[in-house]
DNA sequence: GATTGAAGCGGAGGTGCCTCCGCTTGATGC
DNA sequence: GCATCAAGCGGAGGCACCTCCGCTTCAATC
């Protein structure tokens, strides 16, 4: 399997000195950004650095593949957690337990919703790996819902997938927190299986 | 009632010729945005209409509120509808009829689904008056379906609308117009009553 | 019609984003 | 070790955003 051809990840042998580059700036970012919140100048990331900014915008070509990069590790966290889930709880409580993390995480590093909303847009390059890990999370979890049959199975992944990133996006500040939890109940109660004599049932 | 304190509609009589400056600002600024796109600049509509920069952003603090001010006409219009729709279609269709059209409308105005998540999100301003004609529509169609037992009773219109905002920032380009149907379609099937006992029942 | 002060104006200036292109440096072949 | 040149660097410069505050104008009062 080829590398991506973004610069999330070189495509190709990066020379010794921007591979250097590189790493400084994205220690530096996971550094600012956390610290100084999502705000942090990109110039000063790159002095920082101690390279132009010119270099910065070389390896990251927008502020979201810089956030995104410095994230990824802990994205990856997340995703990684989904086999634990699915073990020790039903498939439905194990997305809405993973869907609250998710919004938790984007809550605790305000400004990753917009570098994420990029990511899992991002439909077209099927090489952007944050997405593809996400997606591969929340298709597990969908699948086994269908499994056990408490979730549809005509429902595609990337629709929860951006479903999840709407919601945090539109009720993404700590005060909508529980605007966001009603709002990820809705989803997933139209994610759930029902006997087709039941849809659309008067009452 | 008191007007708003927003500077969308201005809280108390303007002085004659700042009323002035604001129509012709907002009479420029709706042809800019539908002529040449979302990203004009600020300043280019503050030099066309004869003002300063400063002027527009006393009138205007936000590009924003700008927008928002540009678009309320339409989008009274198209609360407008409501009624016309709840005559003609059971609640949840029409629900869904409305939905799209909301979307539709957003994706031909780039640029206004920020503008809108900023007037939805405002929670706390129970005078941001095209919020309140919106949740006023979404009330009323969500209210209708309940009374007609095809929706929950259970669903606050605040959550309907900030979901539509959602999908609409998460689904926004033109080329995802089909899943953010998709989304439309799973948001409507959480909203949809259905008889208790039908409820997480396993297939 | 003069006075006055509050309301409004405007645009210079500070800040950050991002591009562009001439210069530098590392890798490769000899 | 040296030559070569693509890969990489850096930061000046152009652009837009937004703030700030000294100046102007309106309208209310006499």
């Amino acid at each position: 399997m080829k590398a991506s051809t973004l610069s999330i990840t070189p495509a190709r042998q990066l020379r010794a000195d921007a591979q250097r580059n590189r790493e400084r700036l994205l220690k530096i970012a996971v550094h600012a950004f956390s610290h100084k919140g999502p705000d942090v100048t990109l110039e000063s990331i790159a002095s920082e650095a101690g390279v132009g900014i010119g270099t910065l915008y070389r390896h990251f070509p927008t502020r979201e593949a810089l956030i995104e990069a410095a994230y990824r590790n802990e994205l990856a966290r997340l995703c990684a957690g989904v086999p634990e889930l699915l073990r020790t709880r039903p498939a439905d409580v194990a997305l809405r337990t993973w869907m609250d993390r998710f919004i938790d995480y984007l809550a605790t590093k305000r400004g990753m919703a917009g570098a994420l909303r990029m990511v899992i847009a991002s439909g077209g390059n099927p090489h952007a790996q944050s997405r593809e890990r996400l997606l591969e999370a929340v298709g597990a979890l969908v699948k086994a819902g269908a499994d056990q049959g408490v979730l549809r199975r005509d429902v595609d992944p990337a629709d929860v997938m951006i479903g999840i990133s709407g919601v945090s996006l539109a009720a993404g500040t700590p005060d909508q927190r529980q605007q966001a939890g009603r709002l990820l109940d809705l989803l997933l109660d139209g994610l759930r299986y029902r006997p087709p004599d039941s849809r659309r049932r008067r009452g």
